[in-house]
DNA sequence: ATTTGTAAGTAAGTTTTACTCACCTTTGCA
DNA sequence: TGCAAAGGTGAGTAAAACTTACTTACAAAT
């Protein structure tokens, strides 16, 4: 998975799996230029050559990790029919993907979100078009009957994108693993029937 | 709200709310121990003699900032009789407290989950404690018939927290408004009944 | 073949910033 | 009155992110 379409200079390539490979076992703060160089075999201002900050580099690998994981999403729902089993591959593949690489969940859920640059970088972009992808399935689903009409399908949205991020969150803060099936199985059921009894609508 | 309940020596009350208020417009990492101190009157070395760190003195504003977000929660469940309306009751004291309060929504969703030292701080205790409250709710709710007998409890916490959380990102980050009770009553909407048109069980 | 231009890479700085430490000053109190 | 302890200071240190001036490799054009 790792060193596959990586494409530039070598330097930059090795630049950026070092680091990725950093982020395995420590967190964004505690690795250092030098380390990185040091790892990578190159120097530290070989770097900046190719990143504008450590936080461009931080963001550039996220976005190859992002790049595979959308893969997977799109491979997940190619298939499928309707609304509701796109959606059920949808949180399936998005659990499945942060507990398969742990990099990608630890930036993208813990490291990338206190700094504004984020949200201006690439990698957000592709962040946005991975949620405009379940608005437009839910909005479909609302047209084609599957889901009520009467919801709100940005608030639908916001509820399968958190369900998502905090199954995952405990999991990758403390190591442990999450039964994805299960998981998914479990949310998807939660929203599409709820939790009450008998159920007001 | 700010300097209400604030107690110990005044460089340290100086201090906690030069930080908090400098956190209103600033991320935690660009603003620097200089500044803080230079904005509270006091000199830079004073800081560490009531915080460990530049992160311990984040915790303890956050755990400020959570104690009374943590009162506005048991005031909205106090009168409450049903699983339904206390559950009802918590998300919404959640998404009004985070509107209400920009710093708190600020280092609770997007600055301190990046440091392990966060996990073991007082201020993670507190909002275990509110997790905790939601998932009793809920098991409470399945005991009474309330909620479906055949749910994960900790999945529908996790759904509600995840909610709730990501509802109040877009606003915390891009400074948008957001209407605290359609989104509440949007949320436990979908949590309770479900997007699907007729529900399966 | 030689020049020329450019991309890849280096090595030695500089600056910023979190954090330390030895030293004053005020205040309660026996 | 003395004096311990808490409150507070200011100069200094170390580390890490970032800069900059320089060198080497290499491909195309003259």
């Amino acid at each position: 998975m790792s060193t596959s379409a990586r494409t530039g200079p070598p330097g930059k390539i090795k630049i950026m799996t070092a680091f990725s490979h950093l982020m395995e076992t420590k967190d964004f703060q505690s690795i250092t230029t030098a380390e990185i160089a040091g790892s990578a075999g190159v120097t530290e201002g070989l770097i900046y050559k190719y990143f504008t900050d450590k936080k461009d580099l931080l963001h550039q690998v996220l976005n190859e990790h992002f790049t595979v994981f959308q893969a997977g999403i799109a491979a997940g729902i190619a298939t499928k029919q309707t609304c509701i089993e796109k959606l059920e591959a949808i949180v399936f593949a998005s659990l499945d993907s942060y507990a398969e690489n742990r990099v990608l969940a630890r930036i993208l859920l813990l490291e990338v979100r206190n700094s504004l640059s984020y949200f201006e970088s690439g990698a957000y972009a592709m962040v946005r078009q991975y949620a405009r992808t379940i608005l437009e399935i839910i909005r479909e689903g609302m047209e084609t009957g599957e889901f009520r009409p009467d919801i709100d399908p940005y608030l639908v949205q916001k509820v399968i994108l958190g369900a998502i991020e905090h199954t995952c969150l405990k999991q990758v803060i403390f190591d442990r693993k999450i039964d994805v099936s299960a998981a998914a199985g479990g949310i998807v059921d939660i929203v599409f029937n709820g939790v009450t009894h008998h159920g007001y609508h």
